[in-house]
DNA sequence: CATATAGTTGAACGGTTGTTCAACTATATG
DNA sequence: CATATAGTTGAACAACCGTTCAACTATATG
């Protein structure tokens, strides 16, 4: 991720290299979309998004649905939020999730389509 | 990930867990989506593979072009080849890389979407 | 057959990450 | 106001991950 473009290598194709180079987006960018698909990287992460693309939950009823304590699922419920995948609403002492946008769903559809081929 | 269904609290909104669990895929399912979407929550992952969405390069040309060296390009290869994301072919000792199937472009797309807004 | 280059591999290292635990805040209720 | 429940938080720990390094294979060329 080093900004310089020397390596440990002659270049081969130099035409397909700047052809290519010309094409691409910022690091900026890349680190952006990284961080988006890490979000989506880990199993209880992808459990709770494919399970709020149902209807809102509550973080009790994420923890009784995954078999894992309410700190995981909050811990958890932090990075969404901070990845603007979720939203919440509070009512009295509960917090209910849903889903931020529809990308999400749309994200996920996509990897269960190329997983059943 | 455990099989059981109990955590430290009561189930608040049973009918809600219930109806969503209905519509849950198996725990090995978000396990394979995890394991898909790692692969592009790397910011050197997802440069090789948008690099790789305008044609073919070699080992060599990415390490010129991501500024990385060859040994670091070629894991990343590998956990992508293992994933079946890219599928090579050899030329005497060069090895040509490109994406498996046009889902990866359709991921990265929709990812790219996403952050536009 | 010696040398150079393309690429792969495994071990090692440091940095990241997910869960657990305990302590905490906030709200409701008796 | 004491207690119970929903949820959050930070520290700690273990597991995982990405790069580097050195050694290796394979192919081409003089």
């Amino acid at each position: 991720m080093s900004e310089n473009f020397t390596c440990d290598c002659e270049v081969i194709h130099k035409e397909t290299v700047n052809a290519v180079r010309a094409k691409m987006q910022s690091k900026d960018i890349y680190l952006q979309l990284a961080s988006l698909y890490k979000m989506f990287g880990d199993g209880t992460r992808i459990q709770i998004l494919h399970a709020l693309e149902h209807g809102e939950m509550c973080v009790c009823d994420l923890a009784v649905l995954l078999g894992i304590t309410k700190s995981a699922v909050s811990h958890q419920l932090k990075a969404l939020r901070l990845a603007n995948l979720v939203k919440f609403r509070k009512e009295a002492q509960i917090v209910y999730y849903s889903l931020a946008d529809n990308h999400v769903k749309q994200i996920i559809d996509m990897g269960l389509e190329h997983i059943s081929e």
